[in-house]
DNA sequence: ATTAACACGTGACAC
DNA sequence: TGTGTCACGTGTTAA
């Protein structure tokens, strides 16, 4: 707790009844009895005078200091003592513990898209991954082929009812074995990641597929 | 930039040549030819002795707490200036920035596994969820009505090649509308999570959906 | 009685 | 020229 009402006679020798915040009563000259000359320069042999060039600048600075790590206290949930080298560490701690957090969450959030996204076409996924900006969305897919028979199908579109199950159909009638398939929805939006696999189809059937899925999902532009 | 070598003689008045980091010479009775007398009490009358008390370990205290400074400045990626204030505020605007980032994932990664599933359905998710313990799984399917020919469809399985197809089939034949679909997988295993809905079936036939979701996903004991 | 933490005033610098 | 920031030494206070 910081200290209230502090009677300061410390360095410059000052007499200060009741401070509130800042700049008291800035009670030069008033109170104390004793006094002592501090430097050896300016105003020594006038005698009463106290020099003073920025000290309510100094004041406030202070103050300001002090409000903000009182304002840095305030945030920060773990509190171990209450000083401030205490305060300037647990906040320490606690960005790092929320740059960790954050990091964890967002690796949770990317690797949900399927494992197989990842580990199997990093390549691939990583250079589809990237030219997809924050441009505005629509329906959107993506169809990569990881050789032997297998693809992993990535599909962006808005949430429409119904709209799933075509794809399904549309998967089915094509004779698609699903491997794997993750979801993750946001908003009025999802993504979802096929790990598919299909006999003994060539490629250019799966292009074919592909555009059908392309016009299942596609929105129509307003 | 932390200001360094200075040459203080300020309230103490003494003289310092090189400063390292903390306690460079602690040069007493050495330096000044000129000195003050700062309080009244003690060492007044004995001459050139000067009084301090804890003057190392206030600069100890000093050292550490511009350290920590320094170490919150380190870990703080914004920073609008090299001053000790702007660091406090630039890491109070860090940590509220943060944590509003953790938030907003937060929300995304809860609202992923299907809304319908927690909003809609809460007192039955929430129940089929307990039992379900660290025993041995195997498949297993739950299927929850939420009326309007609405339902929540619950799959727990390993994963196989094919599996999941058969899972599609079974629901288009039973045409049934797949709303929104959640998967998650971790090692062999998966669950998924279906709203799915169904024009004009009757609980009967819901049942038997369910039956035969139990066989495809069933595994047969060992 | 020793210690740690704090507020204070002041000179030194930098812009 | 001043204005703001910094480090310093000191006295005080609470544990």
């Amino acid at each position: 707790m910081p200290r209230r009402a502090r009677a300061p006679c410390g360095g410059g020798g000052e007499e200060v009844k009741e401070e509130d915040f800042v700049d008291s009563v800035l009670n030069f000259a008033g109170g104390g009895a004793d006094e002592i000359d501090g430097g050896e320069q300016q105003a020594a042999a006038a005698g009463t005078e106290y020099k003073s060039k920025n000290l309510v600048a100094e004041r406030r600075r202070r103050g300001r200091l002090n409000g903000n790590i009182l304002a840095l206290r305030a945030v920060v949930p773990k509190i171990t003592k209450m000083s401030k080298e205490a305060t300037l560490t647990d906040a320490i701690d606690h960005i790092k513990n929320l740059q960790s957090e954050v990091l964890e969450l967002q690796h949770q959030l990317a690797d949900s898209p399927g494992e197989a996204w990842e580990k199997q076409a990093s390549a691939s996924c990583s250079e589809s991954f990237v030219p997809t900006e924050n441009t505005h969305y629509q329906g959107q897919v993506e169809l990569i082929s990881l050789g032997s028979c297998k693809y992993n199908l990535k599909i962006f579109w808005t949430k429409r009812a119904g709209l799933f199950t075509k794809v399904l159909e549309a998967l089915c009638s094509y004779n698609v074995q699903v491997l794997s398939l993750n979801t993750i929805s946001f908003y009025g939006y999802a993504e979802s990641f096929f790990s598919i696999e299909v006999k003994g189809e060539h490629d250019v059937v799966m292009v074919e597929l592909r555009n059908l899925l392309c016009s299942i999902v596609e929105v129509p532009i307003i």
